[in-house]
DNA sequence: TATATTTGTGTAACCAGTTACTTAACTAGA
DNA sequence: TCTAGTTAAGTAACTGGTTACACAAATATA
C-alpha cells in the first residue's frame, strides 16, 4: 500500500472514511444508470421501511434514518417525481404529509430486491476478511453520538494545555 | 442501540459510512469556526503535504490523496484566498502551477499544529475500543480499489442467475 | 378563549466531493 | 518541422448531505 492518508494514520482516518463513501455511492450510481435501473443509492431504504410500516410521514423516516429532515425531503420529493412514492395530507393533522408506496413502486419491487440483494451480497464480500468491522464501527458511532468531534478535541486541547 | 441502518446490517453500511463521515466534517468545521480559527478540514493534509515537500502541484497532489484534481484546485483556491498558499508557474512546463505555503502559513501553523494534534487524540480515542478498526477497514479499502461495487454487484448478479 | 410554544414540512444557501468538458502547453512520431 | 496525442489545470453542472430560516397547524397555558 501506498496511500498518504493510511501513511499518516489517525490524521487521515475522516478523509478516508469520506473517500470511501463516496466511491461506494458513485459507484452504485453508476450500476443503476448503466443497468437502466430508475432509482437511486439509498432509496432501498426508503423501500424497505415504506413496506415494514405501510405509511409513514417524513420527520418519522428521518428519525429512524437519523437523516436531517431536509434530506429525506429532498430524496422523497425524487421518488414522488419518479412515481414510486405518493402522499397525502393527513386528516387529524393537517401538517403531516401521509407517505405510501405506489402500485408502480410495488410492481417494479421484485426487480430491485434482485440488485439490493446482489449489493448486499457486494458488501458482505468486502467485509469478509474484517471479522470485526460491524461491531468495531458501531463502537466508533456510538462514541461519536455520545460526545462529538468538536467537543472531545477542545477537551484534549485543554488538558494539554494542563499539562504543560 | 435503536439505529435502523444499524439494524439491517450489510445494507445500511455506506450509509452510515456517509453519516458518519458528515458528523465529523461538520463537528471539525464548528470546532475551527468556534475557536475563530481560519482554515477549514482537509487543509491540514495540504500543510502536511507542502511541508514534507515544500513543493507541489495540483496533479501531485490529487495523486497522493487519491481526490480528484477538481477537489484539489477547489481546496488550493480557498486556501489561496486566504493567503495561505501561493503559487507560481513552473519556469520549464508552463502548465504546471507550483503550490508553496506563504510566510502567514508557516508563521499560523504552531496555533494550527495545536489543534490538529488535539483532533488525533480524538480520533485515536475514538478507536480506543475498536482495536482491529483501521487494520480491517484498510482491507476493505483495498478490496474497493482491487474492484469497485458496482463491478463486484454485477459479477454476484450473474452469480445468482446461474445457481437458479 | 386568547395567546404562546411546539411541531411538521418546505425552501434557500451552502459544502465537499464527483464526472465531463475545455484549453493551453508539452512531447513524440512521420 | 509539423502534426497528433497526451498532460496539467480550470470550469460547469451535478450529487447527497448539511444548517438556518419561514410558515402553518396543532397543542399547551394563562
Amino acid at each position: 500500500m501506498n496511500d498518504f492518508l493510511t501513511e499518516i494514520e489517525f490524521v487521515g482516518l475522516t478523509s478516508r472514511l469520506k473517500r470511501l463513501s463516496d466511491a461506494l455511492l458513485y459507484s452504485t450510481k453508476e450500476l443503476y444508470k448503466s443497468e437502466g435501473l430508475d432509482i437511486e443509492p439509498n432509496w432501498n431504504l426508503i423501500f424497505i421501511l415504506l413496506q415494514e410500516n405501510e405509511a409513514m410521514t417524513i420527520t418519522e423516516i428521518s428519525e429512524k434514518l437519523q437523516f436531517s429532515h431536509p434530506a429525506v425531503v429532498k430524496i422523497i420529493n425524487k421518488m414522488k417525481k419518479n412515481g414510486h412514492v405518493e402522499t397525502k395530507t393527513d386528516d387529524q393533522d393537517k401538517r403531516r404529509q401521509i407517505l405510501t408506496l405506489t402500485e408502480k413502486a410495488h410492481r417494479q419491487l421484485p426487480l430491485f430486491e434482485k440488485y439490493w440483494t446482489a449489493g448486499r451480497q457486494t458488501v458482505m464480500d468486502l467485509l469478509e476478511d474484517s471479522p470485526n468491522f460491524l461491531e468495531e464501527f458501531l463502537k466508533i458511532e456510538e462514541k461519536v453520538n455520545q460526545s462529538d468531534y468538536k467537543e472531545r478535541t477542545l477537551k484534549n486541547l485543554k488538558n494539554d494545555k494542563l499539562s504543560n
